[in-house]
DNA sequence: CCGAATTGGTGTCAAATGTTACTATCTTGC
DNA sequence: GCAAGATAGTAACATTTGACACCAATTCGG
């Protein structure tokens, strides 16, 4: 019989997809585990804590290309948890600046050990140098992407 | 101020799942335009013509790691396109083989330059050492999360 | 200034995906 | 061989996610 042409087992997209999925799962029902986070949420956290000065919804959505509709339903919740908190932006009314409260810094303080423990157990395996190339592939492919709009939606999943 | 610790931005589950959604949503879009085929469809077919002598739904999830009911839906769906059909598995009454039918060859033979085009589109900017290695990485990270299974759910997008 | 067009954010709805329960078949222990 | 448990696949349900429409506030052209 004729070779099969294993065309899905080598192309690119498919395995970046199918490993990037088994991580995200992963890291996903720890989060939910060990904090009751959803991936948006924990993204939210993140991007909050990062920004000094809070930071708008919009912003979350353009920087890590989640839907604003998500970014909304994320912020609502942990709102209503209060992790986070809005404060009134001084030049837009529409718009507000979202903070982190007190408990929000201590739960964000509790993940990244978490987090980081989490990615070392995966890739702990791997020298330096490698997941050094291998996160600037990664960067590189996103430019490629980005710049020459092949296509691009929002999306989900860590 | 503090400079922000930039934890997200230099996570790799993060990284990784971004590029990946990136680079899924293209080919997503790509083949539901040019082939009306969503990413778990294109798969069975992939899988389906790479299997010479049939091959069970089962097996196709364990394979891509795509859920059971996944995978039904998707064989439904190319059935009423006949694009794939089913033969009866000699062994076992509960199951079947699905084959291509000529239209899925032919549709198969069409998509594969198409995938390996829009491959060439984002992967050619790489040499070819760097890609092998990218995906030897991929390839070993698949192996740490499945082994330690520190967590394994199905999965989705291409 | 004032209407037209934008933008930040949310409510509402449709599509997609996973979960659970179920049917039919198969396998195993006895 | 036959009851008890496992397995292939599907149906029905719940949840998640994105698309679209909308409101309030802002900006811009005149």
């Amino acid at each position: 019989m004729p070779a099969s042409p294993l065309i899905l087992d080598h192309f690119l997209p498919y395995r970046l997809s199918f490993t990037a999925n088994l991580v995200s799962d992963a890291v996903a029902s720890a989060y939910q585990a060990l904090f009751g986070l959803r991936i948006p949420e924990w993204r939210v956290i993140a991007v909050t804590a990062e920004s000094a000065d809070g930071i708008t919804q919009q912003a979350i959505g353009l920087k890590t290309r989640m839907d604003k509709v998500t970014v909304s339903r994320a912020a609502r919740s942990l709102i209503a948890r209060d992790l986070i908190a809005r404060t009134p932006h001084a030049a837009d009314q529409r718009s507000h600046l979202l903070v982190l409260t007190n408990d929000g810094k201590a739960l964000y303080e509790a993940v990244v050990p978490k987090a980081l423990a989490l990615e070392q157990e995966v890739f702990s395996h791997f020298a330096k140098g490698e997941l050094d190339q291998f996160a600037a592939m990664l960067r590189r492919i996103d430019a490629i992407v980005l710049s020459g709009d092949i296509a691009a939606d929002p999306q989900s999943g860590d």
